[in-house]
DNA sequence: GATGAATGAGAATTCATTCAT
DNA sequence: TATGAATGAATTCTCATTCAT
């Protein structure tokens, strides 16, 4: 038996090999990494190279996780299943009413970028220019919101509306409330939750109806 | 008089001399490029490189109109903010009600988008990732809304509402629809107005409502 | 007679006409330019832009009067004879004794770096890089020390000495002094050409003698 | 043991893995590069990609190394002051007389000089301008100089003069007759010395004594 | 696998110079 | 003759990626 094979047993050995345990820590380390150079920089502009520096990680090492920017990005967007998306997507899952369903998600949604303030501003003021990136978790989301809200009209919780306008209004709201929310201080994400769900029971029920092959009931 | 001072003279004459016209031109002809490249390939990937390449100028001449990227980006959008602001003023200066208000506004608003698609596609870049830039000028335009609604509310045509949510809400609101209606072909302003203005007449009037100090009525 | 050719006879007609006297003020105001950015940057990293931005002028007109940063370059050269030099020399021309003509090349150096503290201390600190740039007139002084050296020698003012290190010397003492010099405030230029004039009065005694040939006495 | 551990054992076991070799020769070359161009061009028309055109490298690896045209300047003049500034200490803390204490530092430098002709020549440009950059390094061994100076005075084996401007008097000397030194061929540093050594030994007799209150004696 | 130096393509910017006005 | 915008070559520097160790 080589060297190289008894490496390798005893690797097998342990319950996660030292060396397992090594790729699963560095991988992480990269997408942590890109996650931050993402959200400060935004996708187009980050650069590999700022992802690298970002960690303690040797530049080639990258090489051996990802090929490419785009894949850290996509490894990003699947892992990213497991952050704030499935809070919001339970919550929604289990909403018994419209206004569940709406005030569920909106309380969710401010509180994390309350938690998360730092990051979620994500407005980098240039100088004079706001800039608003949405990273692949908060991209994701969106889609996510919009099967929910489609499902939800198909469940009969919601009114026959125009899911994607809807969608669209609910997430505007979401962002330029949330911005506004943490611009007083302390921030109240209850008052903002209240603010926009009013807004949204209010508005949904004199929204124009859709029936299933286009025209308004 | 001389054929040279005959030439002087009308040179003077004109609005603008010989210079001044390719000097117009050019700087259209770098924006035109410049929205073209940020559409497609979104403000981060960008490069200075890719406006020049889109452009029949020579490399330095773009710098004899801008100084980056970042300015380029600025002048497109504060072109289009200040083409904009006048009419939303005007269009809720004369609004008697809150509906004429706000449908004033998203018609408005929806309107221009269609005219001036290319720069409201050019906000959105690649499918990957979003961004978008405030200038000062646009800014300026959701101030000038929040001033409005305060404005009708203090007028009474609007109900004591939180103005600084509910403008934050419209402004959410006009981004996002406007973009979904955009990717509709042909897009339909007519049926964008009517969505965000229902949600918002509805809306409104479930809104908390806001005392001058602060308990809800 | 067309009206080129009368223009031309009114410019003739004026004792400097106008024409001229623009043409000889702008030529000066480059050169003046030319010798602030030689001084500042040394000649070297200096650029025809720089140049022309230290002027009130436009790039074009520059090479009415230059075709290069050589050509002006040399100019400044040529008129600089007109600068610190001659009084250098005139000094140096009527000494009598080696005194007169030490102590009056560094009196007159010592005075015109005191004058002129700001342009002669071209001694930026770039941080921490202490840089020394010697300006077209500063070389063409050195050379004519050199001449007078030789000069004086031949005229049996100076013992026959090696005339090149003499010059040197001369040189070098005349720098390093100068600056620390500067450094003592109030800088006192008589206290400095007492230093000098006494280290070459006693030192020129000890030199070794140089008989023209070459070998030593 | 396999070949592997055995190579990595063997690659400990030397000062200098091969990684470092090339570095190091790397390095070297850049420099020795910046020193021929430095020397061709001078310092302020020379340009990073002169220094690399004179190298086998590729243009990234310049900055692998140095930041800038200046860092790798100043890498130059340091790694030579840093070589000649021991010896001259080292002489002159034998030195018994004044006499030794000069002619070692002149002998000291000039033989250095010759032996570094490249750096030397490096600091004087092309036939227009002269350029002197004193690095940290460099005004460090000036005042030692200086110390050394005060030091002998203290000591009683110097007249009481003005150690600055003594200091700065032979800084200047040392300069500029080495300068001359090497335009002759072949340059002579005893020769030099001789003179720079004469001219101090005349010189500091006849030099204004300075009684520590300041009046001369 | 991890490392980090080398590579050269490419980006941002400046330059000298020309030339229509 | 003065002007100043246009030009594209040249410069500085960064980047993604490779590969010997």
């Amino acid at each position: 038996m080589t060297i190289e094979s008894e490496r390798s047993a005893a690797a097998k050995a342990d319950k996660l090999g030292k060396r397992d345990q090594t790729k699963a820590q560095n991988r992480h380390l990269i997408l942590e990494a890109a996650r931050r150079v993402f959200a400060e920089l935004g996708y187009g502009a980050a650069t590999v190279r700022d992802i690298i520096r970002a960690t303690p990680l040797a530049s080639g090492t990258f090489y051996n996780y990802f090929k490419s920017k785009e894949e850290v990005f996509q490894a990003i967007r699947d892992e990213s299943a497991l952050r704030i998306r499935p809070r919001l997507r339970l919550e929604r899952m289990h909403a018994e009413t419209v206004e569940a369903f709406i005030s569920g998600t909106y309380r969710t949604f401010f509180d994390y970028t309350v938690e998360d303030e730092a990051n979620y501003t994500a407005i980098r003021s240039n100088e004079t220019l706001r800039v608003r990136m949405d990273t692949p978790e908060i991209l994701a989301g969106f889609e996510e919101l919009r099967e929910d809200i489609a499902n939800g009209i198909a469940r009969g919780v919601f009114p026959p509306v125009d899911a994607e306008y809807l969608m669209a209004a609910m997430v505007g709201v979401a962002f330029e409330v949330s911005e506004e929310m943490l611009k007083r201080q302390p921030p109240d994400p209850e008052e903002a939750t209240r603010f926009a769900t009013a807004l949204f029971m209010g508005g949904i029920k004199a929204l124009p109806k859709k029936t299933n092959g286009g025209g308004e009931a």
